[in-house]
DNA sequence: TTGTAAGCGTTATCAA
DNA sequence: TTGATAACGCTTACAA
């Protein structure tokens, strides 16, 4: 690999000359300019972007932080902000949280230490201080699915217990008092305020919430399947089942059918995220929007605009969760 | 951020111990060790692995090109490799080549001089003569969903002529004989491959392939749902569709109830790759199992092994498709 | 076992 | 507009 030097000897330029042409930070003369680029070409001359991280300070890198790397939610993410950024030339570094606290910070750590010009954090388990303290340091965070209000200004966030209430009720209003909840696990945020929104829909109806209604899940179809044979061998009666995810959903509809249930007919089941297979299923999925692509999207934006001072349109910082109806209800 | 000079400035030592200290690379006596140790704790220090990777060129990272970001395939894909080298405390860092030469080659660029210690490439559009090149280059690669003779050593393969044929005797086996295939794109190794091993199957049954038995589709969901319009736009007879991939299955499967055509009653449906939501269709679906995520797996034992010279289990290559036998057949 | 000092490939600060 | 030269934060001979 040849270096600058290479270069600047070949061009018969001095090193300072050569970067200049690199990054175009100051005049060079039209002459040396053709003698640089000749020399590179002439070299199949590539920069060292470590090299250049660690004298510039500045990578170029945004850091992602997700829970999984499957899961068509995160993917969906994570497609959002690679386009946005890669249209400016920034790139990615993508690491995994796996839903615990110790991966997450040690995610971080690792992000920051590879000199990420900035991080976008969608974190499960870090709590609302650790991430304020983040945010004070000199690596520029974005927070995705959660508000703190203390960092307003860096979230994106969507209402989830406005969507699970959304849910909720509008099962409700179709008539269905036995209703389910396969909620999403206690642990994290966005599950909580789903169910919470659950809960409020059905007090404000003047139905009372028992905790055997609710099963915890883990956003996996399994547990969505898990969910319906408890909910049957425990003999709970129930003709709605609200999801805290699609993917639990989708479980749950496929078990439903080996107790000669069938989803919408049977059993009304709606699930939240819309992810894009739910238009798909059968009976197609009936849930609540949730358009993680476009605020991931938005977070990128967000960073271009902070970090690099990039010109971009309005960012939208706070999302509404809306009913997609379909079948399945 | 303090420094590793700092460190050493208030652990009284010099800066090679310190570093001996950080990566115990030598010998440092308990007394040293503990000084470097505390002063470490104190000052919060955080080893910059900018400088580590341009001193050492070694970065601990390996890079890995996939065609999409979201994507279930590929997310199984991601996941494989990452907790394999996880495990190693080696990271990971991820580039989408958006099956198009040009974002493909960009992308390898970008992990090379991000001084990735190997590759990880999942490349739609690159030629092989382009990998066999790249190959010969300082930075070791792993190809993963290809078999090149000239680097077979290098490649994790699934064969996919195979997946296609066994697919496709399967539905002939079943008494079907008016087929039709939605095959992904045909400038996709992998799509074309799976085609192959349709049109030999049906040969070997004495039946001939027109070309308006196949539509060429993109892998996603909604051109599984276009095929279909167009088959029965075009009023081709069928009985069996066989697909490229399970997105374009599921796609083909919601279209046919639009026409009052029940999968599995009244048309047979298999796909390609057993993704994971795969058993949770209506009817669940019958296809071929593409054990991705532990080809991941092996792809990054087998840079474990070459690179960092980490002992592993033998390594597995060369994968055989099998059959997943459910209800939509 | 420890320390000194020369890299690693750029950027950035001064002078010229 | 150009060129020396000192950072950037760490590793690694080589010496001691």
């Amino acid at each position: 690999m040849p270096t600058i030097y290479e270069v600047s000897k070949l061009a018969g330029v001095s090193l300072a000359t050569v970067s200049r042409v690199m990054n175009g930070s100051a005049k060079v003369s039209d002459k040396n300019k053709k003698k640089v680029r000749d020399a590179m070409d002439a070299l199949g001359y590539r920069p060292n972007s470590v090299a250049i991280s660690l004298a510039s300070k500045r990578s170029n890198c945004i850091g992602i932080l997700v829970a999984e790397l499957d899961g068509v939610f995160f993917g969906s993410m994570m497609t959002g902000i690679e386009k946005t950024l890669r249209n400016h030339h920034k790139h990615v570094v993508i690491t995994a949280g796996h839903s615990n606290d110790f991966d997450e910070r040690e995610g971080i750590e690792f992000l920051k230490s590879r000199n990420c010009d900035a991080l976008i954090i969608h974190a499960e388990q870090l709590s609302d201080d650790y991430l304020i303290e983040l945010s004070k340091g000199k690596t520029p965070i974005v927070v995705v699915n959660r508000f703190i209000a203390a960092i307003k200004d860096k979230c994106i966030s969507l209402d989830n217990l406005k969507g699970g209430y959304l849910a909720t009720q509008f099962i409700l209003n179709k008539g269905h008092t036995k209703l389910v909840n396969i909620s999403g696990p206690k642990s994290k945020n966005d599950a909580n305020d789903r169910l919470l929104g659950f809960k409020q829909a059905l007090r404000e109806q003047g139905l009372v919430c028992e905790e055997h209604q609710i099963y915890e899940g883990n956003y996996l179809q399994e547990s969505g399947a898990a969910a319906i044979d408890h909910f049957i061998s425990a003999g709970i009666a129930f003709t709605a089942v609200v999801c805290g995810n699609d993917q639990m959903a989708i479980g749950a509809m496929a078990r439903l059918r080996v107790y000669q249930k069938n989803p919408s007919e049977d059993v009304a089941v709606i699930g939240f995220d819309d992810v894009s297979f739910a238009a798909c299923t059968f009976p197609t999925l009936t849930t609540i929007k949730y358009p993680i692509k476009e605020m991931g999207n938005q977070a990128a934006k967000l960073i271009l605009k902070e970090v690099y001072n990039i010109v971009v349109d309005d960012i939208r910082q706070r999302y509404e969760p809306s009913l997609v109806e379909r079948d399945s209800v």
